[in-house]
DNA sequence: CGGAAGATTGATCAGTTTCAAGCTCCGTGG
DNA sequence: CCACGGAGCTTGAAACTGATCAATCTTCCG
């Protein structure tokens, strides 16, 4: 329970707490795992609690009738997903996939308010980190509306370069993910690709990718203006 | 003071909490008003608190540097906007300006997130707000990513006529604004308002449009949506 | 080695934006 | 009271972005 216990403070989201309540988190949580691709929900499924990413990646989208995949958020150890339909009480939002065998812990609604209820730390992180994700949204909503495709292929490659501010990145998803992240299709993202190459402002060769030119990309993903 | 506590007692984020809450709401709430037009915040502006709406309209919004405009959300009386930079401590994500003549109320951060700790009720009305919001953008985004613009705005209308099974419904913004919620602009949204009409879905005179075939509109609206 | 999934490329197409012009409504001032 | 002027809305033609369809190529495992 210990181990538990030290493993749950490093979560963000259960960051600050007390000893106490990392013994009541461990009592009330239920570890699960997935294979890739397997399904965590559905959108519309009841939510009957939510879940922090112990070890993977799970994948959050929304699919057409068509079969086009817009990914939300693809999220990594540490981080929670599922938590909306912890306050509002309505189906999940959204679908959720394991990317890669991935474990999770899940968190039962019922008790974990009342541990809310107990610990205003719990709360105040659970506000941050829906905060956070609104903001993240928000984000998004600007790209697909106010970018094009390349300027947000762009911002990615810097977001991905400015990581560890080094200008050899190497593509953390597929590309056929990347483009249900950036909102296209692979083609197009391909062809992006291909002109950003043969304008010297990268050179990509499979999933590493050098950064050639920072200004050209820094300029592309701010404006968002179409390529010569 | 009754009087304010009677009116925060009618705001969602403050329903259910206890007498004394609203008497320390009342006592840190600070009141503002805007002219129509007028700005409220820009994004990155340093968050300092948050807005409840008072009386008037307050929109939420994203700018492009080419002036194209996406309108994340308009705020009605009750709303809260500006919370996420309370609880995550960078700018505010996007811009605020009043859409009418409008009345907020400002909380400031550090007493408000005091009270947050005082009040588990206030954390979890708040935590559903965010929740809430975040489904809403969770929506955008598919809409925005996976729907065209027909099917955006024939939900739009079917949204506007179902909040009192009404077939006659008043568009309540300006078909500019109309254009910027539904990311597109006037010009497409005026060529499928008279597809529309030809069609015979519906019948629009100014801002007034009459829902003919509801099941019309519903599968243009579901076009591109994965059915549940 | 073979085969399937992923990725690239080409040709074409549909939806949306852009640019431009004209129209309607409405408040203001002569 | 009417005329003017401007903002908002509509309409048309052309340009453009991204999607679709189809074919190939590559990669990567079993």
């Amino acid at each position: 329970m210990a181990d538990m216990a030290k493993q749950l403070a490093g979560i963000p989201l259960f960051s600050g707490l007390l000893q106490a309540q990392y013994e009541a988190l461990s009592r009330i949580s239920l570890k699960r795992s997935f294979l890739k691709g397997e399904r965590i929900f559905s959108e519309g499924d009841e939510g009957t609690g939510f879940y922090v990413v112990a070890g993977g990646r799970v994948k959050i989208f929304k699919v057409s009738m068509e079969g086009k995949e817009q990914i939300l958020h693809l999220c990594r150890p540490g981080e929670t997903f599922g938590e909306v339909s912890v306050f509002t009480g309505q189906g999940f939002p959204a679908d959720a996939v394991a990317a890669l065998p991935t474990t999770v812990l899940f968190f039962p609604r019922a008790a974990f308010i009342s541990l809310i209820r107990q610990d205003p730390a719990l709360a105040l992180n659970m506000m941050a980190q829906l905060s956070k994700r609104l903001r993240e949204f928000a984000g998004l909503i600007e790209d697909l509306s106010l970018k094009e495709v390349p300027g947000r292929l762009a911002k990615y490659l810097l977001y991905l370069g400015g990581l560890d501010r080094n200008d050899a990145v190497a593509l953390d998803v597929s590309k056929g993910q990347l483009a249900a992240l950036l909102g296209t299709i692979p083609e197009t993202l391909s062809r992006i690709l291909t002109k950003l190459n043969h304008q010297g402002l990268i050179r990509s060769q499979g999933a590493q990718i050098m950064i050639l030119d920072r200004r050209g990309l820094e300029e592309i993903a701010q404006e968002g203006k179409r390529l010569p």
